[in-house]
DNA sequence: TCCTGATAGTTGACGAGGAAACTACATTGA
DNA sequence: TCAATGTAGTTTCCTCGTCAACTATCAGGA
């Protein structure tokens, strides 16, 4: 139909395919949760915690990738559902921490397992070596270009 | 700190890397496409309905991954900004079909551009063996999974 | 014919982020 | 000491997508 034929096609984009086979697996990935009553961004948000006793938002901002008042509001949601809970800083009034309560950091096994399970179902069409590249080649975009380009407030 | 040792991680995930390095090009991608008043799901829309004549909202919504509803106002978005025309069909009065309005398309050389930098920005960090892989990787996987997980309606 | 069930597209409620303005507190330095 | 500036989080408004209910139309029998 349409004419000029040098024109950059949406799948000659890695971009492109990057977003299709993402969103797939983030969609699928949220299905599970869901059977926990969670989100993706509660998942991250919680697993980082988990390796932690407790971090002040900002850090959680920037880990994630997400703005401050993006944060604000999902510890909010975490805060209702009862697996997170926000801790004053006595040092500084301004800051505060935040911290898993024993109902989330015991949530974690049961959500990690369904993380391994949506791996599999996607990334175990790939051989060992297959995925081991994807994984650097993944890592090297991060490292060389940094991770500039997403929303920081 | 935390206990359990044999917890998968988070960096242990693919999903986790793809998902990473995919905000961060779409986050970019959108903002250059801000410039010409574009969204990235509106370009991918556009360039699409660029290599035909015209396409029910159905068919458009099983490309992109998106609900009918989605579409619906995603071509609303597009017929507001006179980009995109809606088209009764006469032979069956639910049908419509969508297409693209000369001021689209000439919108499109511009669009694909900013896509193209965009790409290089990320991808060209790896060599063209790299980005062929990746490629190949990315093909695999939906090829292998369909694109089954993915909102339908 | 007309009734039943499928199909095309729309709508409204909702959830989740971003942007930017805002509040409260802290720090610095004249 | 205290004004100016900086920093931590919150809030409001906006956008965009899903979901599920809805309208309109069509197709296939009894």
């Amino acid at each position: 139909m349409s004419s000029d034929t040098s024109l950059s096609n949406l799948e000659t984009h890695l971009g492109y395919w990057l977003r299709t086979v993402s969103n797939a697996v983030s969609y699928s990935f949220s299905r599970k949760l869901e059977t926990e009553g969670v989100t993706v961004a509660e998942w991250v948000f919680m697993r980082i915690l988990y390796d932690f006793d407790s971090l002040p938002p900002t850090l959680l901002a920037e880990r994630m990738g997400m703005t401050k008042g993006a944060i604000t509001k999902l510890a909010d949601r975490l805060i209702e559902k009862n697996l997170v809970e926000r801790k004053a800083n006595p040092a500084d009034k301004r800051a505060q921490t935040l911290a898993l309560k024993p109902e989330g950091r015991s949530l974690i096994p049961r959500l990690a397992a369904l993380a391994d399970d949506n791996d599999n179902a996607f990334f175990g069409v790939l051989e060992d070596s297959e995925r081991n590249e994807l994984e650097r080649l993944l890592r090297k975009i991060i490292e060389r270009r940094g991770l500039t380009d997403v929303p920081t407030d």
